[in-house]
DNA sequence: ATGGCTGATTATATCAGA
């Protein structure tokens, strides 16, 4: 049987929801993982979503920033959410779902995005951010998860690859590719011996993009767009990964987010 | 031309995003 699982950052639920609709009765995928929700969990329109098939929810929302979801059509389990540096953030949630017999985790992730200069001196955001990473560090190298099926997704606010932005010269210094956030990013990886299904399927030479600026005049033309979204699976299931897609049309859509939905295909 | 825009907030300016 075939899976389907997607990640999107949605920046805004309640404003998006129609686009939401839209992508689940077009694309059916079986999970969907939404960061930035930017709504407390009584304000999560989830009698509408599970109209649309969807009856497994598990959010983690906050008042006006932040926030995330997963949405599923197969049952879930063992609902937990990390308070990542202890701030009360809503950056993350986690559920256990089956397929073919057996069980798999999924982490779904809103990494802090760091605000603006790349010094954690200077900048409390970019501190954060750091933090943030080394703590991703030790769950995800453990190997009670890398030894088991699971899968992490989310809104990673890093491009670790050269050609995952648009100029890897001019973005050197920016926020989200600098060297310190795009080493910690591949030291998880590596470490963790994680697959990165987005570059499993796609060479590291082709320019590979999930986000795109909204302050471009014409996105597509300018085509300025960083990888900041991540599907990456255990080793475990390398044999079962069967591909992605990156769906650029909803960056087109109208009252878009700024990223686009990004699915992994899995066969069992 | 990496902020030129966008979204949330008990708002009419400020913060956050990245």
């Amino acid at each position: 049987m075939q899976i389907k699982i997607t990640t999107w950052n949605i920046n805004s639920i309640r404003l998006r929801m129609p686009l939401v609709a839209q992508f689940l009765n077009v694309h059916q995928p079986d999970i969907l993982c939404l960061q930035e929700t930017k709504c407390r969990d009584s304000e999560f329109p989830g009698s509408e979503i599970r109209k649309l098939g969807y009856e497994y929810l598990a959010i983690n929302g906050q008042k006006g920033y932040h926030g995330v979801a997963i949405l599923s059509r197969l049952p879930l389990d063992d609902v937990d959410r990390i308070a990542f540096c202890e701030k009360g953030d809503a950056r993350h949630i986690a559920a256990s779902f089956s397929v073919d017999g057996r069980s798999i985790r999924l982490h779904n992730f809103y990494v802090p995005a760091g605000g603006d200069e790349a010094d954690p001196v200077k900048n409390p955001k970019f501190a954060h951010k750091i933090s943030f990473l080394d703590e991703m560090h030790r769950l995800a190298v453990n190997e009670a998860i890398t030894e088991n099926d699971t899968i992490m997704v989310g809104d990673f606010n890093i491009a670790p690859f050269e050609h995952d932005v648009w100029s890897h010269k001019a973005l050197l210094k920016v926020v989200s590719h600098t060297e310190v956030e795009t080493q910690k990013l591949k030291l998880i990886l590596s470490e963790g011996r994680w697959i990165d299904t987005l570059r499993q399927f796609t060479p590291l030479e082709d320019k590979l993009y999930t986000w795109w600026s909204y302050r471009a005049p014409d996105w597509a033309k300018a085509d300025k767009g960083r990888r900041l979204d991540h599907i990456w699976t255990s080793r475990s299931l390398a044999p079962h990964l069967s591909g992605i897609e990156i769906l650029r049309d909803a960056r087109g859509w109208e009252r878009p987010s700024d990223h686009v939905p990004v699915t992994l295909n899995l066969n069992f």
